[in-house]
DNA sequence: CTAGGGTTAG
């Protein structure tokens, strides 16, 4: 046999191979004998490669065998080459990136001392593969041999990543033991000791470790303050920020990164970049971790365009971005949906070199995706060299969203043969894409298997199905999968409340919201500003205005959505007074209105018949708060003028405004002409609004009715009238909650027994109205005449109400349709007479009926 | 030997 052993051809520089082997250093004699006769085995020429190789990166402790004692060694290593080579070899394949054969050797051999330890733990460490640290030095304890104060240090840092507490204290305690610990070169074991407790959350006895350190480095402080950091302990940090300088350490670069992507990322971002400022104030220059951490604090906090502006700022100071800074940009890009800049980014990405780097790749991905670019996103996708979960689940995700659920199927199956483990997001973006594209049942349909497959649900699993079935407006299964979620003792989160919520928002709910409300505080769950808008929200549309006021009163941070959530809710239940003084009061404490709220406030003066107030705010509001007229704002103003009966000046708004009117305008402007009895304009609104939504029955029996009132003279486009059958979709319905229960009435429904039709009789005795007469003489053109439909449905749930609940209990009831004046003027009568709140909401009103009043003044 | 920044679902 020639040669032994091969070569090992990539692992040393060309020069070796070619160097003729001096004939004195090959012995195959003694090279054959049965322990070198091990696969790897060291090669004649080791010798002289290591002392060559000193360059590569060795770890630090086993340094000083090779660097005190390496002539004598490796004239040793000649002479006995069994032991000390087998040492060395490991640490020659371990920094040839052989880790595999570095193993081998260390599993081959008999007697494993210190150094070897140290070589094989090492090359695992260096590496982040951590397990394989930790198993290592478990054995090596048990084995009797202990880790001097570098190896210590090492292992430590593996029980650090792998939040290791149990093995963390044995070492601590060894290292005590050991005298590894309070003197003056000991404070890297001190170091990784205090970081070990900090990643294992033990910030009491990383505290405890801080004090007792004679001597702290710049690491030191850096590790307490992030422990701090991490623990939300924010004075504690901030305190020792103070006594690092008082005892003479500057803070330095990564201290102050610390604590700005600690507060950017728990949200505090106007803390973060005060802190910014005050780092440039000690003459620390930012990096480009600082830059980035305040990008992605921005980004996490939903504000993208901030997060942009930080990214600007960041190249402005002249630094320069890498691959995390672009992919936090891009992100923000993808959440605001602004494709031409996340296209930018992306070139800036290609040229940097960061398109293939997996992160930016991932973000790129996400990016396009969320842009509706979907095969850009799989371009993208296609170019990362290792993908890994998160391209995939942002792929899926991707094609969900576009709507090929197929193709995300897809890909959420062969995903596994391409080595990569689905996991909850997994199965979770799939869930959410095939149940935000309708397909509930391939839906719930995973979310049974996916146990069976071993994922086990979470709670946003959970959510989603309960998000999902909020959204497509089935109420009722939102809640039995919520109680279903509580039964199988899954804890709500802060989303579940955040779904739900908006379920409850409606007046057969009433009770529910209580429910949810007491929820949040029996789950001890953070009750921000979403929260508290939408129980505002709820609350209101439950009819529930005190409820709205208590949450409004005591929820500390009002943004301009609460105001205008409370707004919004007063207006509801016709009581624009109040909207005008929570608008004052809104301004006096630095709130600035929106749209939103001055739309509502336009309508409130409207109510109130304060026209004048009404059409100053809408003049002025460009100037006043930077708010352009949109088409809601027209409407309000045509809803104002109309009820004050000034339906020329209401044509003539929408007849010279800027815009396209839309549906909802022509419909306030056919509202007031209804009310003020005007057939020819209410003929002309409804003909626009057959125009824009051709093909809306109700529309076109509105227009059929206008015409036949306006006469054969007027000259109007002639429209189809579909069947009457097909007008409502088959029978218009209500619900009301009587005692727990919920009832559905129809119009038309049989009255039941003698005794509601008696029970009607006397209500008709009682409030003095006749079956026939229509009230105000108004026109009635948008539900059918009672005489031919049969009873309608609210005075059917009227009547069963008053009769079968409890007395002074509220009577709420939801219709789908709105109401008629014959309905109304009943309810406002009942109301009076049997002393009962009436609350009835129709698509467009809360009609809120109270002592022979009702809410919306007689305008609806 | 120790310290800081990251992308996906609800």
């Amino acid at each position: 046999m020639e040669l032994a052993f091969p070569p090992f051809p990539s692992l040393l520089p060309k020069s070796h191979h070619l160097q003729p082997q001096p004939p004195s250093r090959s012995r195959p004699g003694r090279l054959q004998e049965p322990v070198m006769a091990l696969a790897q085995a060291p090669p004649p020429w080791l010798a002289l490669s290591l002392d060559e190789a000193r360059s590569v990166h060795v770890p630090h402790h086993a340094r000083p065998v090779q660097e005190t004692r390496a002539r004598p060694h490796a004239s040793a290593a000649r002479r006995e080459p069994r032991f000390v080579s087998e040492t060395k070899l490991i640490t020659f394949h371990s920094s040839a990136g052989r880790l595999g054969a570095a193993r081998k050797v260390f599993d081959g051999m008999g007697h494993r001392d210190l150094l070897a330890w140290s070589a094989m733990i090492g090359a695992y460490a260096t590496r982040g593969i951590f397990d394989e640290v930790l198993a290592l030095a478990v054995s090596m304890i048990r084995e009797g041999v202990l880790p001097d104060r570098f190896l210590i240090t090492r292992i430590l840092q593996a029980c650090a990543y792998a939040e290791d507490q149990r093995l963390g204290s044995v070492l601590h305690s060894m290292a005590i033991r050991r005298g590894f610990m309070g003197r003056v070169k000991d404070v890297p074991v001190g170091n990784s000791v205090l970081v070990m407790y900090v990643k294992c959350g033990e910030l009491g006895r990383a505290r405890a470790v801080f004090d007792k350190m004679r001597r702290r480095d710049l690491g030191t402080w850096n590790s307490m303050i992030f422990g701090c950091c991490r623990s939300c302990e924010w004075d504690e940090a901030r305190r020792l920020l103070d006594d690092m300088r008082r005892e003479g350490t500057e803070p330095g670069v990564v201290t102050w990164n610390t604590l700005i992507s600690s507060y950017a990322r728990s949200g505090d971002l106007d803390v973060a970049v005060d802190l910014l400022g005050q780092m440039e104030e000690c003459g620390v220059e930012p990096d480009v971790v600082t830059w980035t951490s305040l990008v992605s604090g921005f980004v996490h906090s939903d504000r993208g365009d901030e997060a942009l502006q930080w990214f600007i700022r960041m190249r402005v100071a002249g630094v320069e971005p890498n691959g995390m800074t672009i992919a936090c940009a891009i992100s923000a890009c993808a959440s605001l949906k602004l494709l031409r800049q996340g296209s930018e980014l992306h070139c800036h990405a290609i040229k940097i070199g960061a398109v293939n780097n997996v992160l930016s790749g991932n973000s790129l991905v996400d990016m396009y995706a969320k842009c509706g670019e979907i095969v850009a996103a799989y371009r993208i996708f296609n170019e990362i060299p290792d993908k890994d979960i998160f391209s995939w689940n942002s792929m899926i995700a991707g094609y969900a969203q576009a709507g090929y659920c197929g193709k995300a199927y897809e890909f959420f199956c062969k995903m596994e043969s391409y080595g990569i483990q689905r996991n909850v997001i997994t199965w979770n973006t799939m869930i959410s894409g095939y149940i935000r594209n309708g397909d509930d049942e391939r839906a719930f349909e995973l979310f049974q298997t996916m146990e069976s497959y071993g994922m086990k649900k979470d709670t946003a699993s959970w959510n989603i199905l309960i998000a999902g079935s909020v959204h497509n407006g089935y109420f009722d299964r939102a809640l039995r999968i919520f109680r279903q979620m509580q039964s199988v003792l899954i804890k709500p989160d802060y989303i579940t409340i955040l779904s739900i919520i908006p379920a409850f928002a409606n007046l057969v709910a009433a009770w529910k919201v209580r429910e949810i409300h007491a929820c949040i505080f029996h789950h001890n769950l953070e009750m921000d500003g979403k929260i508290a808008n939408a129980l505002i929200n709820a609350y209101s549309k439950s009819g529930d205005l005190a409820g709205a006021c208590a949450v409004f009163d005591r929820h500390s941070s009002r943004n301009t959505i609460s105001w205008n959530c409370i707004i919004v809710a007063h207006l509801l239940h016709g009581s624009p007074t109040k909207v005008v003084d929570y608008f004052f009061k809104m301004k006096q404490q630095g709130v600035l209105p929106d749209h939103a709220t001055l739309t509502a406030v336009i309508k409130a003066y409207g109510m109130e018949g304060m026209v004048s107030e009404g059409r100053e705010v809408f003049l002025n509001m460009d100037k006043d708060y930077n708010v352009t007229p949109d088409l809601d704002h027209y409407a309000a103003m045509v809803d104002l003028l109309g009820r004050s009966g000034r339906l020329q000046e209401a044509y003539a708004l929408i007849d010279e405004m800027p815009l396209t009117p839309n549906l909802t305008l022509w419909e306030s402007l056919l509202t007031s002409a209804r009310m003020h009895g005007n057939v020819r304009l209410a003929l002309l609104a409804a003909t626009e609004m057959s125009m824009i939504e051709p093909n809306d029955p109700i529309i076109q029996v509105v227009v059929s009715n206008l015409q036949d009132l306006a006469g054969k003279s007027f000259d109007v486009p002639k429209v189809t009238v579909h069947g009457k059958e097909r007008m409502f979709g088959g029978v218009e319905s209500c619900s009301t909650e009587i005692r727990n229960m919920v009832y559905l009435f129809s119009t038309g429904d049989k009255v039941a027994s003698e005794d509601v039709a008696a029970e009607l009789k006397l209500m008709m005795v009682q409030t003095g109205l006749s079956m026939l007469s229509a009230g105000n003489g108004a026109l009635e053109v948008e539900e059918e005449k009672e005489e031919v439909a049969g009873l309608h449905c609210e005075k059917l749930a009227i009547i069963a109400g008053i009769s079968n609940s409890p007395p002074f209990r509220s009577i709420r009831i939801i219709k789908t349709a709105r109401m008629c004046n014959h309905c109304h003027t009943f309810a406002k009568l009942v109301s009076e007479k049997y002393g009962r709140q009436i609350l009835i909401k129709d698509p467009k009103y809360l009609h809120k009926f109270e002592n022979g009043n009702c809410s919306c003044e007689d305008y609806w």
